[in-house]
DNA sequence: TTAGCCTTGACT
DNA sequence: AGTCAAGGCTAA
């Protein structure tokens, strides 16, 4: 057994509770109390570095430790465990609400815990009171993660007290709840996960596990039943120990060597402790970097010398040391990005102002910069006040750090969102005027734009715009982007006297205007975070000139630049056609920059739907109709909240992807999205009009988004149904009619099958995945589209593993078989998901993101390699010619996963009932539906190698770019790549 | 240490 | 000669 020991990197507290809990110390509930109410003063907001933010979005939460236990109901003679009678939170609220974790985690997991009681997208833990009294334990009914990383749980040590205590809990639970996605904990088990997930809070992501081989008394946590953790615990498998030994916390060395000790040091004046995780079958990105790929973590040299040298300079200072790795990860990473070739290199000359079809006088007002703007403080990471509410307790906004969330650089705030949609309303059809991604959230900027027809555009605010970091204005570009002075001496000093900070919190602490000076530590990092550049500092500090930079900050100004312009246009082609109804719409640009990507679920442009696969004959296809999406016969599909648009605007309103940030879109014009004129007034169809880019992002490519209506067909009465839950639109274009099959008898789609297609969701992932995009490139000038791109593999990862564990067969499975399987199929399923997406769903070839890059969204299905491009269009075409529909997508997906030939399969029976079930599923399907079609089924199975060879291919892409330390590391992509090569 | 202002110098 | 993003200076 391979023990990992996680370091404290904040208030002891945290460990002498563990240590306690674990020990079984009478005085551990009191000391807990104690502890819980410590921690009140230190509630996390998150900043998440951006290689790890993949999807990240922190809504306000009420942390865990608020929570106290009723006391009143304690006995002494009770065992610890259950000592609780029930939960009450601080204020006394009863703990049977959900109760985020958020801030706790690393990310997002991309659908709610169904048991939520809230839907939002975050992490969250729902605890109930005991059913039998005071006396009965806490039930953790449920969680929802965002991260692997902070899942903790393990079923494999149910041998003990604790277990069994939660083995009967989990009886108990299951009794009240058929749901088997539960989890069921005594608080004392709570209480002992408790500070290693405040640990992952604190910034240890799991990767810094390092082994530690120790004979620990291994203190098994939570059993778990089948829930995320099936596969996420094991995938992971974690488990607490208590460790009495506060300097043997090990974190790997950031540059993958050999193991470096690195102790746990608080910084508070409380007792340092620390307990050490066990970590089995897994296989942290330092082994695999010490095994095979350290030599090759390149372009870090110095930086690593630096480390080291420090290391060993300040061995008693470990804290500071931890803080140096995850310095110097940062570096890393950004080294990572600007060194790898493959990518838009930041200097990169040739592209000039022309590109974006404007003529830019750079003289137009930047020097206005300074100017100052009345914009609301709060940038795109700020707090989020608006949020409070959505949560028990909502937490608080207030600077005192409870509770409240930090955006992600252009996070959404509830208040925005609500705004946006208000916003969206009024603009009607012409949801093109918001288009660059924000839509005005009741701010009002004093641009002239706003301010009657006709006028030019106000220069004077072109670029005002909001520090990234404090939200102090901006003094022009600094080091890589648009930050303020004093932000920008500071990232100055700091690199250039390798200032080493600590924080005293959880290096989690909110930076604004007021609040900078407070923590140095977190200030820094929101510099690397938002993209402040280690390399513009320069090394022999000469002064004046030009850095290679220059035409990067040029190339933004013009973006910036249309983008006003445009909107602009579009603005008062929108008053002119609607009239004075219109009141001068609140466009700052300032506002807008700083939140592009606010209230992305109702901004958020998904594709045109099935706009690939569209031919004059498409209808809709079996599993289609046996669903109730589309009206049998008559070749509809029901509209959608995401087609509805394209349905009732007609192709003016279309993508109207020319006014938005650029008229340049590539390729995507194949027909009325056109050219500007088109795009104001067309739509004027209410609501829904959320296809109209109103995020900024573009999707260009092979869809031809902006004719893609005639992929979602309109019923042949003309109404539409429209179902408010329902899915994307699919299934164009293969349909039996088109080849002669017989008229669908939509219940002779088996059940099975049925339910198989209602667990896609697809605009979830769509709205995910344009969400990433933005979020990840708001207020950069340029982004590593390589890594942009692991990000969004990852986050398809967590969805994909998601989407199993819920899904029949898999489910029953341990959660050993289950993490096998999903080694083994992972990226087959990258692979054919995007296969689906792009036939089903007209999924383009590229989008243009928020800062004016173009990301190839091929490159996902290509697993990253470009060469494999031919292969797949093939594999597509022989898809579509096997009329590959829904139900054949979701089979495949099916025994792509539940595949028997897995070693080591515990459950092989289940696997294989599984795997044959779906594959009898599938041939009844295709022989019932799809006749016309020879030997479907066969042919279909044929194509799973063919999958699978690509999936293979792209996986060693992957793999040799993370070894040569081009890809970002701390990614659940990464650990799958690596535990397959352990297997 | 911070942050506002100044100086510098490659580039336009 | 002007621009502007570097580094430097220095009062607070």
């Amino acid at each position: 057994m391979e023990n990992f020991n996680v370091p404290l990197l904040a208030e002891s507290s945290t460990s002498s509770f563990v240590n306690n809990a674990a020990s079984g110390n009478n005085d551990s509930n009191n000391q807990h109390h104690q502890h819980l109410q410590q921690q009140q003063q230190l509630l996390p907001h998150h900043h998440k570095d951006q290689m790890l933010a993949a999807g990240s979005t922190f809504l306000p939460f009420i942390n865990y430790t608020q929570l106290q236990k009723n006391t009143q109901s304690n006995s002494d003679s009770n065992p610890p465990v259950e000592n609780f009678s029930s939960l009450h939170a601080i204020d006394g609220n009863q703990l049977d609400v959900a109760v985020s974790l958020g801030g706790l985690c690393d990310r997002i997991f991309p659908s709610p815990n169904p048991h939520s009681t809230n839907n939002n997208n975050h992490v969250d833990v729902k605890l109930s009171a005991p059913s039998g009294g005071n006396s009965g334990p806490v039930i953790l009914e449920s969680v929802t993660m965002s991260s692997f990383a902070n899942i903790l749980f393990n079923n494999r040590n149910n041998n003990n007290n604790n277990n069994n205590t939660n083995n009967s809990n989990n009886n108990s639970n299951n009794n009240n709840n058929n749901n088997n996605n539960q989890l069921t904990a005594s608080i004392e088990t709570l209480n002992s996960i408790d500070p290693l997930l405040l640990q992952k809070s604190n910034s240890v992501e799991y990767h810094q596990l390092k082994p530690l081989k120790n004979g620990a008394v291994s203190t098994p946590v939570v059993s778990t039943s089948g829930f995320l953790n099936s596969t996420t615990a094991q995938l992971l498998d974690f488990e607490v120990v208590p460790n009495n030994n506060n300097r043997d916390a090990i974190v790997a060395g950031s540059n993958g060597l050999a193991d470096t000790t690195t102790t746990t040091t608080t910084t508070a004046a409380a007792a340092t402790s620390a307990c050490t995780v066990n970590r089995r079958s897994l296989h942290s990105i330092e082994e695999l970097a010490a095994s095979s790929c350290a030599a090759t973590n390149v372009n870090t040299t110095t930086i690593i010398t630096q480390v080291e040298q420090q290391k060993e300079q300040h061995k008693e200072h470990q804290h500071q040391q931890q803080h140096h790795q995850h310095h110097q990860q940062q570096q890393q990473q950004h080294q990572a990005g600007n060194l790898s070739g493959s990518n838009i290199s930041s200097d990169d000359e040739s592209i000039s102002e022309d590109e974006f079809g404007l003529e830019i006088d750079d003289q137009g007002g930047y020097q206005e910069t300074n100017s100052s703007h009345s914009q609301q403080s709060g940038n795109g990471a700020g707090v989020a006040s608006a949020n409070s509410g959505q949560l028990l307790n909502g937490g608080s906004n207030s600077s005192a750090g409870n509770g409240y969330m930090l955006l992600p650089p252009g996070g959404a705030s509830a208040a925005h969102m609500s705004g946006n949609v208000a916003g969206s309303g009024a603009a009607g059809g012409a949801g093109n005027v918001a288009s660059a991604g924000v839509v005005g959230g009741g701010h009002h900027s004093g641009t002239s734009a706003t301010s009657g027809g006709g006028e030019a555009i106000d220069f004077k605010h072109l670029f005002e715009e909001l520090c990234p970091v404090c939200g102090d204005k901006v003094s022009g570009y600094h080091y890589g982007l648009l930050t303020c002075e004093s932000c920008k001496g500071f990232f100055k000093r700091t690199v250039q006297n390798k200032k080493v900070y600590t924080c005293v919190a959880e290096r989690s602490c909110h930076i604004d205007k007021t609040q900078r000076k407070r923590c140095p530590y977190c200030r820094f990092q929101k510099c690397l975070e938002v993209g402040m550049k280690l390399e513009a500092v320069r090394a022999d500090r000469m002064r004046g000139g030009r850095n290679k930079f220059g035409p990067m900050y040029k190339r933004d100004r013009a973006r910036k630049l249309q983008v006003m312009r445009q909107r602009q246009l579009a603005l008062q082609a929108l008053r002119s056609s609607i009239g004075s109804d219109i009141k001068p719409t609140p466009l700052s640009p300032g506002y807008q920059q700083a939140y592009p990507n606010m209230n992305i679920k109702q901004e958020i442009q998904i594709p045109q739907v099935s706009s690939l696969t569209q031919s004059p004959d498409s209808s809709p296809s079996p599993i289609a109709i046996a669903l109730g999406q589309v009206n049998a016969g008559a070749g509809g599909v029901i509209a959608t909240p995401l087609n509805v648009g394209n349905l009732s605007g007609g192709s003016s309103l279309g993508n109207g992807s020319s006014n938005t940030t650029n008229n340049n879109s590539t390729g995507s014009s194949g027909g009325g999205g056109g050219s500007g004129g088109g795009n104001n007034a067309g739509g004027g169809s209410g609501a829904n009009n959320s296809n109209n880019i109103p995020d900024g992002l573009q999707r260009n490519g092979n869809s031809g988004n902006s004719n893609s209506n005639s992929s979602c067909h309109e019923t042949g009465n003309g109404s539409l149904q429209n179902t408010a839950d329902s899915k994307l639109c699919f299934d164009s274009g293969t349909h039996p009619s088109s080849t002669g099959d017989a008229v669908i008898e939509p219940l002779r789609v088996s059940p099975m099958i049925r339910e198989f297609v209602q667990s896609i969701d697809d605009r979830e992932w769509q709205t995910q995945l344009f969400a990433l995009l933005q979020k990840q490139t708001y207020n950069q000038v340029e982004v590593d589209l390589f890594e942009l791109m692991c990000k969004v593999l990852d986050q398809n990862l967590f969805s994909q593993v998601d989407w199993a564990r819920n899904t029949v067969f898999f489910k029953d499975l341990k959660v050993d078989d289950q993490m096998k399987l999903l080694q083994h199929s992972w990226s087959d399923m990258l692979v054919l998901d995007h296969l689906h997406h792009r036939i089903h769903n007209g999924l383009p070839d590229e989008t243009q993101l928020n800062n004016g890059q173009v990301f190839n969204l091929m490159s996902l299905g290509l697993l990253g390699v470009p060469q494999l491009g031919d292969y797949f269009n093939e594999l597509q075409n022989k898809l579509q010619d096997l009329k590959f529909d829904m139900g054949d997508y979701v089979c495949m997906k099916f025994l792509i996963l539940l595949n028997p030939d897995v070693r080591g399969i515990v459950n092989k029976k289940t696997v294989v009932e599984g795997h044959e079930n779906v594959q009898a599923a599938l041939l009844d399907y295709t022989l019932t539906c799809y006749p016309s079609v020879n030997d479907k089924f066969r042919r279909l199975l044929n194509i799973l190698p063919e999958i699978h060879a690509m999936a293979a291919r792209g996986e060693e892409h992957l793999y040799s770019k993370h070894c040569a330390g081009s890809a970002p590391t701390q990614t659940l992509l990464m650990e799958m790549l690596h535990a397959k090569r352990k297997v």
